[in-house]
DNA sequence: CTGAAAGCGCTAACAA
DNA sequence: TTGTTAGCGCTTTCAG
């Protein structure tokens, strides 16, 4: 692979003129210039970002930090921070934590090391302790979509989760449904992945005095497996919830699968509604109610803080931006009706 | 940041042999070694991957290029290779190309630019020009998953695509339909994405002397949306098709909802095939029916592939490995019956 | 306008 | 065992 010098030899000039020209930078005669890009092209200059990146200290990269890249939603974000960023001339790649505190922390250090100019971290498996220690490297980081208020280590943005909840509960309320089960994010006896929205949703169900049978709160870890499953679990019971609310729209398409299967009918048995408005919800059947996430805002006001990190600027920490989700009634879900089992 | 110099200051030694004792080689007695990798510590040394690199031309780093990482398949490609690279110490980064071949060939050279080891490369939308000028500079480059005929400038590893189409085909004559329907990832008038899969389906068709009607032949683009309004416009006609193949199962998934949606049932009506058996098959009603593609099988065969290249060794371009996909029978097909309409 | 020189942080011989 | 030296490829003053 040749190098600058290569180029500088074989045009009789040095590395440094070289690189002006290449670069646009300084000034170089116009005919140099011309005769150093045709032999560049000609002998296959690529140039080495590790060694400008070592030079310049910037790497024009951030890093997008994700526990599941195959969650719709996680992979629905990923591809809006790449485009964004990408209009603003930097370069993203995504890394995968599988939701394992140990493996983040690895991937942190070598995100860090590999001198990132900035992380986005999406919650999930990782613990307070991982993002402070990659904080402390002055390592620009912005937390984003934490449901844990334990997050206030760096700057962050999210959404009015539990804002969101409520919205399901009021609309379940005002259909009429008063036997309202819950497929969670989350594991018993363990605060809840989910927690804000459930928090939400609970706050609001229980000021219009109404209790949710504890069996009717079924957990799951966001797929859509694992929301059929909780489903199916809510459907054994004796009297079953007349409305469900599934803390994401994937464990929500996975719920309409189990109540189809079990011979019901949505809305008609019962109601589903879902939360984040993934495009997968175009294949649910009926189509899903939800609450959605304006994800370009999201992704808009994350990357305006990171880059704002990035270029010195302090950010405020502790009252994180808030973005507001609204609600998207469909036909999952309906009024109260005598017929529910 | 500290580097190891300032490291080699603050303990009184030199550069070299605080390298050495992080890094485990060379010989540093075990006190020196001790008192540097305490005080590492305590300063808060971090690596700088950049210059390591640099001077070991070695990244340790692969980078999986795919067309749409919000696609299911894809992310669960990714999520393969990710867990698959790291138990070989290996890095991976992913970035998303949109299907677009420009974008593509920025891609291509930012990640040549920064040296990555070698490229795992997945179709959609790029150009063998695009690809072949990235493996000119010598960065090893995988091609995985292509059916197109073309993609031999590089080494690559596939499925057998027809033999995946023969398998639907066959699974469809023996449950005793004649009307097929296909739902295809192309265009009208462009040799289509899965041509291959078309083509192993269309000729076990044909070769049973069935004809397809063109009109139940219609296009999408692999996401589940597309599906679906392919499937509406298969519903249209007079003669409906009693059997339906989604060359993915994205799209076979927006089938069943359209199908759902026109008050018919599956398999009852029409039945109903994908191809990848991607997980989101777990929330299909009824359960689809699908063709599997061993992701871990192809993974594995495609890494030790780039592993190889990487290492130097050649690898055989002209003939692939090919690996067999298995038929997946499940609940959304079943015999032709007459009271299809 | 052009070139010489220094340095980014680290590693890899080679001497001491 | 330890330190010295010389790069890796590029950018960036600063003289010429």
């Amino acid at each position: 692979v040749p190098t600058i010098y290569d180029i500088a030899n074989a045009v009789g000039t040095t590395a440094a003129t070289v690189s002006n020209a290449l670069n646009g930078k300084g000034k170089v005669s116009a005919s140099k210039r011309a005769r150093i890009i045709e032999t560049a092209r000609k002998m296959g200059y690529r140039p080495n970002l590790l060694a400008r990146s070592l030079t310049q200290q910037r790497s024009h990269t951030i890093a997008l930090v994700v526990p599941h890249i195959a969650n719709a939603f996680y992979a629905e974000f990923a591809e809006s921070v790449e485009i964004t960023a990408q209009s603003s001339g930097i370069r993203t790649v995504f890394v995968n934590t599988n939701e394992d505190d140990q493996f983040c922390k690895i991937l942190l250090d070598d995100l860090i090391a590999r001198r990132v100019d900035g992380i986005l971290l999406l919650p999930g498996g990782i613990s307070v302790e991982t993002v402070q220690s990659a904080a402390m490297t002055g390592t620009p980081i912005v937390c984003c979509l934490w449901e844990e208020e334990e997050n206030v280590v760096t700057p962050s943005v999210g959404i009015d989760f539990i804002a969101g909840g409520r919205l399901v509960a009021q609309h379940f309320l005002e259909l009429g449904h008063r036997r309202v089960g819950v497929v969670l994010d989350g594991k018993p006896d363990e605060k809840p992945h989910h927690h804000l929205r459930f928090q939400g949703f609970l706050e609001a169900i229980s000021a219009s005095g109404i209790c949710i049978d504890p069996a009717h709160v079924q957990f799951g870890d966001s797929s859509a497996e694992s929301g059929k499953k909780a489903a199916n679990m809510l459907l054994q019971g004796a009297e079953l919830p007349t409305a469900i609310f599934a803390t994401n729209d994937l464990m929500a398409l996975g719920a309409l699968a189990s109540i189809w299967e079990s011979g019901r009918s949505v809305p008609g048995d019962i109601s589903v509604a879902g939360f984040d408005d993934i495009s997968l919800t175009a294949i649910a059947h009926p189509s899903l109610t939800t609450v959605r996430i304006d994800q370009a805002q999201l992704v808009e006001a994350a990357l305006s803080m990171l880059f704002q990190l990035i270029d010195g600027k302090q950010v405020e920490i502790a009252h994180p931006p808030l973005i507001v989700p609204t609600f998207i009634p469909r036909a999952s879900t309906g009024p109260y009706s005598i017929t529910s089992l």
